[in-house]
DNA sequence: TGTTAGCACTCACTCGAAGCGAGTGCTAAT
DNA sequence: ATTAGCACTCGCTTCGAGTGAGTGCTAACA
């Protein structure tokens, strides 16, 4: 017995139905909701068949079927195959990013917020991060008289700055010169490369040793650190699905974001798709057995790859999700400079 | 009828227990687990004269007393008198900042996590914020060809750095100029007192005066951006206790803790106490009718003030977390640069 | 007069039985 | 191959009895 037509059509308004309700669907209702000229009995039929082919669970006997992993696998497979990511919602992804904002971090945030209100799921969204970002400029810049801020530029656009607190006294005119000579030196390379190449280039100033040893651990702290900044929105959504009336599933599930690595390791991992999606098991993460993970990733100016991704129950409403993010990861890039790109197109 | 001596330490002991318990505490308990020397019957007398007094409620006729708001009140305003605050875990506090951490957002961060760790409730972390700040640096860094970096110091060491795009190109010798001028211009003025000159410098200049045009429009921004971070910490603790098992309370907490300006407003609110206790309604906030909210402030090198804040249940460990606070409250303020006044009077 | 023992009473909570009903699997008819 | 019919299953809800913690009151006691 293999896979038909009619069973998959039936698989599919089983899944629609479980995706709406999250109550076991049974045969009759199948039949009546979902016109397909069939009976209820012959549904029975099918829907045995499907069970025993894996795509339908039982809870219990005299319930009715709950599709399995498998089936939301199919489903979704089917979903990208057929790529009828419908975009109606593209209009208000747009209108959410009207007033451009200028900071990236804001924008991530404000993102997170937008997909998880769009989606009334979790969303999540990382960074770009991709090849090495590459050094732009340095620059040191007095905070008081014995600490400077140290401003790195790096050609994602991030920046990242540290306090380096020196016991020698700081003028401005000579950090602006040591700037000018980091920024010769160390244009165009990777932080680690700079990292390396900090040691000699101490040597080959004289002055400004301490100051200089300090940029070197903010930029090694910097590397190593790589979780930059996680931007999360709608936890709370979650709790309104039914599956997570269970306090100790909830409790575990709240805990894990606020383990911004480890989300960050989760949500980051990215195949060679522009959509992943994990279903149940598939996430490897125990305490998300019963929750789908769906992420897109979005391209910066120079090819570097962030991640949006979106958490919720297995019953997700994939296509919706889908959709909204597709429109979302477009968003962003274009956002994020691929401006150059389209420019080159037009 | 008043409340004399033994009705308190009946009161205390109830709250102890319910504190510990979260289950309505009965006249037998109270006089076999802390042993008062008297039976239960005096102890029911007693309780019955506290519930008259408004001290205690009764969920229902059988059931034990729970110690009211009123009773709270009381219990901490002794506490906070008496100012036994007990520093035992001032060592674990201690022992969390070993490492000192260069950027304020990350100390704060950090704050919240180990606030909430350690008190096991959901802590809040806000920046100082007390006469504005003042600018003691301005910078302008090349981040590409039509885009600078603004890298705004000001006293309070928070530094809050913005894009401006631009259609003329730059260069980064201009730029520096530029910066000089600023700074020299602005230096020890209040971000509103920048923003009303730049007309004027603008005017000045002569030239960039796109780039200080968006300069303007940043300082305006960040001026009204009253909420630069808010760190936040455990707040899946508040799903352990039992208050929390109804779902529809638990999702509208979360959903409170996520829209993070009401939250600062709320935990913002400081009055002239060191600590500040608030108690179920005393709180303002319907959503946490029944939560406590227990505020403590902190002081920066240049006398602003910060907040630090714990969420609990109303029968939250009133002396425990007064204690953390305590020892929080001052490690953050010696973190923060106090260190100039303690060097002083050494 | 304050304290205590005793007792009747209340009422949330637990547990099990009964009933319900959605849903299945099987069989026989179409 | 499809469908109508029917017996059967079993989770959920409801209901009532039983339980026990806890109270309030009264009367006795020091």
């Amino acid at each position: 017995m293999a896979m038909d037509e009619r069973k998959f059509r039936i698989l599919q308004a089983i899944i629609d139905d479980y995706i709406l309700t999250a109550v076991p669907v049974g045969s009759r209702t199948i039949s009546k909701k979902y016109d397909m000229g069939l009976s209820s009995a012959t549904i029975r039929n099918e829907m045995s068949d499907l069970e025993e082919l894996g795509y339908l669970d039982q809870p219990h006997v005299s319930a009715g079927r709950v599709p399995s992993a498998k089936a939301y696998r199919l489903y979704v497979d089917q979903l990208l195959q057929t790529g009828r990511l419908r975009t109606d919602s593209e209009m208000a992804v747009r209108s959410h990013f009207l007033g451009r904002m200028r900071q990236m971090e804001d924008v991530m945030d404000h993102a997170a917020q937008v997909l998880s209100s769009l989606t009334n799921y979790t969303a999540v969204v990382l960074p770009p991060t991709g090849t090495q970002p590459r050094i732009r400029n340095i620059q040191l810049v007095s905070v008081d008289d014995n600490a400077a801020l140290a401003v790195i530029v790096t050609d994602a656009g991030v920046v990242r700055d540290a306090v380096i607190r020196v016991s020698e006294e700081l003028d401005q005119d000579a950090l602006y010169s040591v700037s000018r000579t980091l920024t010769g030196e160390l244009a165009g390379k990777t932080l680690a490369e700079a990292v390396e190449r900090m040691p000699e280039i101490i040597r080959g100033m004289q002055t400004q040793a301490e100051l200089l040893e300090g940029l070197g651990d903010v930029m090694t702290s910097r590397q190593q650190k790589n979780h930059p900044h996680v931007a999360i929105g709608g936890t709370s959504n979650m709790l309104s699905y039914p599956e997570y009336s269970d306090m100790e599933k909830a409790r575990s599930f709240l805990s894990l974001m606020e383990t911004r690595d480890r989300l960050a390791d989760i949500i980051g991992q990215k195949g060679e798709m522009a959509f992943t999606v994990r279903i149940g098991p598939e996430t490897g993460v125990p305490e998300m057995s019963d929750c789908s993970i769906v992420t897109a990733t979005y391209t910066t100016g120079n090819g570097q790859q962030g991640t949006i991704g979106v958490i919720g129950p297995t019953r997700m409403q994939y296509s919706r999700v889908l959709a909204i993010m597709n429109t979302m990861g477009r968003q962003l890039s274009e956002l994020f400079g691929t401006e150059d790109d389209t420019r080159r197109l037009e």
